[in-house]
This record gives structure tokens, sequence and C-alpha cells, in this order.
DNA sequence: TTGTAGGCGTTATCAT
DNA sequence: ATGATAACGCCTACAA
């Protein structure tokens, strides 16, 4: 800018004044500033200009893993939200483990970050403390945390996991599996929830041998099926409360030679573009996307512009079973024998 | 740190000292500084340190399309290279839009990254302008640019194609599709011209209406599709060069009836996660994203730490064929009369 | 309309 | 070992 200033013969305070439009420059003024950048090929120092304004006009971004689709689109959406409110967004991927959080929370507000969108990994405690620490407004994304009172996007995810077990219960499953994420969030504890009451609502009772846990990769997603096939009795259909261990679990059945939906019916947590286009046409429970990342950016936006109520906001959204064909009605007999195909 | 300084009794120029070990601090002073900083609860102001330092530890990374696993995979690769290295990775999304990819360069350049990423998008001498205009080093991926001379990692693209419809053909075809998005980059051209190369290095002739182009999404794989199988001489297998428009080719076919692979033969580039537990299995070119990522990476970080050679490094990679079961053998008689159902 | 000067929070140089 | 002080590039009173 110092060169700027130089070449156009003016003081710096004109070019940064021309620059913002702040004060009226004369034309001369402003005739010779414009080329005078083009000559000096100047570009503005954001950097410089946040440490004065204390304002970067960034948001940090942090969710478990990129490679989900379901993050993915809510990424997507946000990005797009904050750049049309002239926001750039740093985006970091936990991979579901606290020291990276922790370490990339504190590296964005060492950055200055305007404010955070986060969905959360670890316990409860430590994330408290790191939201407390923070001094700029926080969002959290599909999953809450206990003590930390601020604006949030979630899913009913109890209601929706109800749904979507009951679903197969009226289908005349009896033994439904159920395979998840082990991390101690919200998210994974009522959809858990959900399955539990599901079954207590249709009268039936509930084997813990049932519930296989894992993380939430597609590695462990084949374990928790493999433990649940191999059961002597094994149950007839399997639920997976997210989208990576289905994948797993559907390798599971296709190594032991089992089919779905003739031989176990299957369904997932999240939905995913080619759904219904690929067999089996996967039954699935779709969060509402679009919508989580909108009205998360907008949460926050709105916080940023100091236009929002000083108590936290806390939306619930909806999910909605997906009916393909991945489910099959239960026939007496069936997931009773094994292996079925001997 | 003015408040620890103050708060420890000694200078800011001692605390700046401890904070980076740059010279000694006596043991008392470490243990009040120490103490002063819990009280404070200060936080180093990133921003402010590279205003001084002129370096931000930040790289730019702009990629089309975040919902596309590919890339996906590849900013994953990416983000814990960088981690490694300490490094901050500001991630942007073109959507495939030159005005969005000109201001987000832009963005990052004003925010004085130390480098930049770039799977580019638009024509040819707008990008140079821009690269040109960056102080910082730049690697290309996945897409090269006329007259840019910087380091790169590619797939061998033309190759990779060659070999999949060679593969087509010797499997019987000869009337194959060819969808594709449009845009005027590396990829596109190169991959296409694999595709002319193959029918031409088997003595077959190039139909143009076999050729069928859009965006890069699901929908226009959608209507390319259409438009290939509506021919009165449809063809009896398609591959699409990328993996969004195969999700809307195989859409287009249940639409209309047409089974993969026993009615047409699909293959696509890009290979997914669950390309082998769905039906049909897609037979896919597989590009080895984690190579991509962890050189791409490299060779920006080698750049960052002057321990690079001056001239660019390109790196072309080989794409992998992995053959499932969405492509069948042609069969006398197929794929003439339309519909075939009738 | 334009210029001068102080300061944002760091780091680095140079005295002490 | 420590402290004063000058940048880094920008914005903003305030003065001219």
């Amino acid at each position: 800018m110092n060169d700027v200033a130089e070449a156009a013969g003016v003081s710096i305070a004109t070019v940064s004044a021309f620059l913002n439009g702040t004060s009226n420059v004369s034309p001369q003024s402003t005739q010779r500033i414009e080329t005078a950048i083009r000559e000096t090929g100047y570009k503005r120092n954001a950097i410089a200009r946040s440490l004065k304004m204390g304002t970067t006009h960034t948001v940090g971004l942090t969710i478990p893993h990129i490679t989900n689709p379901f993050f993915t689109q809510i990424v997507s959406v946000i990005q797009q939200a904050f750049d049309r409110a002239g926001y750039a967004v740093m985006l970091f991927c936990t991979d579901e483990h606290l020291h990276n959080q922790d370490e990339q929370i504190r590296l964005l507000l060492d950055r200055m970050v305007d404010g955070l969108l986060v969905a959360r990994v670890g316990d409860d405690a430590t994330f408290k403390q790191l939201v407390d620490g923070a001094r700029v407004p926080v969002v959290l994304i599909d999953r809450l945390c206990q003590g930390v009172d601020v604006d949030s996007v979630t899913l009913d995810n109890r209601q929706a996991v109800f749904e979507a077990i009951s679903y197969l219960i009226s289908l005349g499953h009896r033994r439904i599996g159920y395979i998840s994420g082990i991390v101690d969030i919200s998210t994974i504890h009522d959809r858990g929830e959900g399955y539990r009451q599901a079954l207590q609502a249709a009268g039936l009772s509930l084997d813990p041998e049932l519930m296989q846990l894992g993380d939430f990769h597609e590695g462990d997603g084949y374990r928790a099926a493999m433990r649940l096939l191999m059961l002597p009795d094994r149950p007839t259909a399997i639920f997976s409360a997210n989208n990576p261990m289905v994948v797993g679990a559907m390798k599971a059945m296709r190594d032991l030679g089992l089919k779905c939906p003739d031989d176990i019916s299957v369904a997932c947590f999240d939905d995913f573009a080619w759904a219904d286009v690929f067999e089996p046409q996967m039954t699935t429970v779709a969060q509402p996307v679009e919508a989580i990342g909108e009205q998360a950016a907008q949460l926050l936006l709105e916080r940023l512009q100091g236009r929002a109520p000083s108590e936290p906001r806390r939306l619930v959204l909806k999910g909605r079973l997906m009916v393909r064909n991945s489910c099959a009605p239960m026939t007496p007999g069936r997931g009773t024998a094994w292996p079925r195909s001997a």
C-alpha cells in the first residue's frame, strides 16, 4: 500500500480511503491510485486488516469425517452460505479423534476465526472447556454437548431410528441387529434409544448380543456385522446407525453368501445419492442435509451480525424414512438355521 | 501478551522469548510467566504473528466439488499430511465455476496463504494470470494448465480410458457411448483422447453421436445417457468419464427399464467404496487417490521448506481398471432394436 | 479532499 | 537474562 501511495503520489490514508470507499477521494486521485494499483500489482493484505479490525471474516468448521457423504453435503451447503455472506470457511476433520479436535479448535481460535461450527467429538467435559475458552460464537451441528448452551442444529435421532426399527418390526422382523459407532455422543446415544424404544413399544425384549458397536468406519461395520451373522440365532434384519458401517455390513453378508433382502433385510442411517440406482436399493433414514447446513450457517451468521437473541436456539429437525427394497417381509423359518444356504 | 507480561512482572519481550524458546529465560521468570499465562487465559494471536513473520502456516486448497468422493478422498489425505507438518488447510469448492475459483484464490492470496493446491477450473488464460499473480508456490492437482509451469500431480487419463474402452471392445462391444463433462480442461480432453484412440486402435470408426457431454453433475449424466439410449442404434455399452454422471446414467437406464449389464454394459471413471457391494458391481478406473494427495502435499511442503528444485516437477500416476460385473460380453443382436423389451 | 500519527499483537534487534 | 523499541500492513481519528 505504501508502494501504491508513493506511485500515485498520495498518502496511504488516501489509498485506504479509496479502497474502502470510506471517504470521498477526488477523481484525479482515484485515477492515479487505480493505475498505481495495477502497476504495482498490489493485493490488500487481509492479515494486517484482520489484526487492525479484530475480525477475520472467517469461520471454522470441524467435522468428524470428510469421506462421509452426510458431512460432505453439509459442508457444501455451509460453504455456499458463508460464501454468499462474504466469509471464508476453514474446514478441519477430526477423524473422530479427540486430540485432533482439541488442537484444531485451538488453531482456529488462535487464528481469530469469527465463529465456529462444530460437529463435535470426544467427551463432554473437554469440549465444554474448549467452548468456554472461545470468545466467539459456536454453533453445534449434528451432535450436542451436555452443559454447553449454544446454538445448535440437530436431528431427532431417537424418533428417526424409532420409525426405522418400527418399520422393520411391521415387516415381521423380531430379531433386529443394530450396529453403530461407540463414541459417547448424543447422536449415538439417541439412536440407540430409538432402537430400544421401538422394540419395547412392540413388546419385544432387548437382546444385548444384537447391538454391536465399533468405530464409524467400514472396517468395523464389517466386523460388527460378522459378529451378528455368526450368532447361532442370527438376526433377520440389520440396521446400521451410520452410512460407512453399512458398507462393511454388506461386505460381510457378501462374504458369507447371504443375500439382501432375501436372507437379511438391511437399512441404515443417512441417505446417499445412488441409494436408488444400485441393488439392493437401500432403505435409509434421510436427514435434511440442506436444511441442517443452511440453518447452522444462518444461526452463526445472525450471531456474527449481532442480530440474534442472547439465549441459545436449539433447532431439532426430523428425519425421513426412505423405503426402498433392501428390507423384505419376514417369512417363517428365516434366520434360524445357519448357514442358510447349506 | 501485554497482560501476561504485566502479571508476571516482566517485559513482553521476555514473554515472547519464553513462548518461542528463542533465548534463555531464567527459571524464575519461566515460572511466573507460566502461571501468568494460565491465569490470564492467554492465547497467542496467530494473526499478529503472521503479520510479523510473513507466513501463515496455512495453505489453500480448491477443488471443483466436495460431494465427489474422488476429491473428498484427496482432501482427506492432504489435510492429514499438512496436519502432520503443522499447517492448516483452507478448503474451497468452486463447483466447477470459474468465477468462484477466481474469487476464492484471490481471497486465499489476500489471506497470505503460504501455498496453493488447486484442482482447477475454467480456461487456461485466466488461470495462468491468477497463478502468475500469486507470489506463493502452486501445485496443480488432477488438472493441468497450458502455459503454467508449476509442480503437478495428475493421472495418465488418456491411457486409463484407453484401457477401459479397450476392455469393453474386447468384450465384443462396438458401439460404446461416452459421457463426460464438457469443461475445457486437460483431464476431460485426455480422457476423450483415450476413448478415440481405443476405438481407432481397434479399427472402429468414431460416431460423434456416441459422445454426449454435460456438466459434471448427476442430472446431466441422466440427460446425456438418455440421449444415448434414445438413439435408433443405441450403444451396447456406456462409459462415464466421471463418477457423479454415472449415477445419472444408471437412473436413466432404470427409468427406461434397461438392465445393467444385461442390456447395457457400464463402466466409469473413479472408484468408490461401495462399488463392490451393490449390484451391479461397477467396473471402474481407480485412481490412486492416496498417492495423489500424498504426493501433492509433499510437493508443496518441499517447496515451502525451500528444499525443492527450481524446475517444476510433473508427476503422472497410472490408473487401474477394476473389473467387476457391470460389463457383460456382447451377444449378437443386442442393442439393435429399441425398446428391447418390447 | 488529503495527510499525519497511533496502534492492533507479534517478533527481533540491540542495548543494558 | 531482560527490556526498550522498531517494524509488519492496515485503519481511523484528527488535523490541515
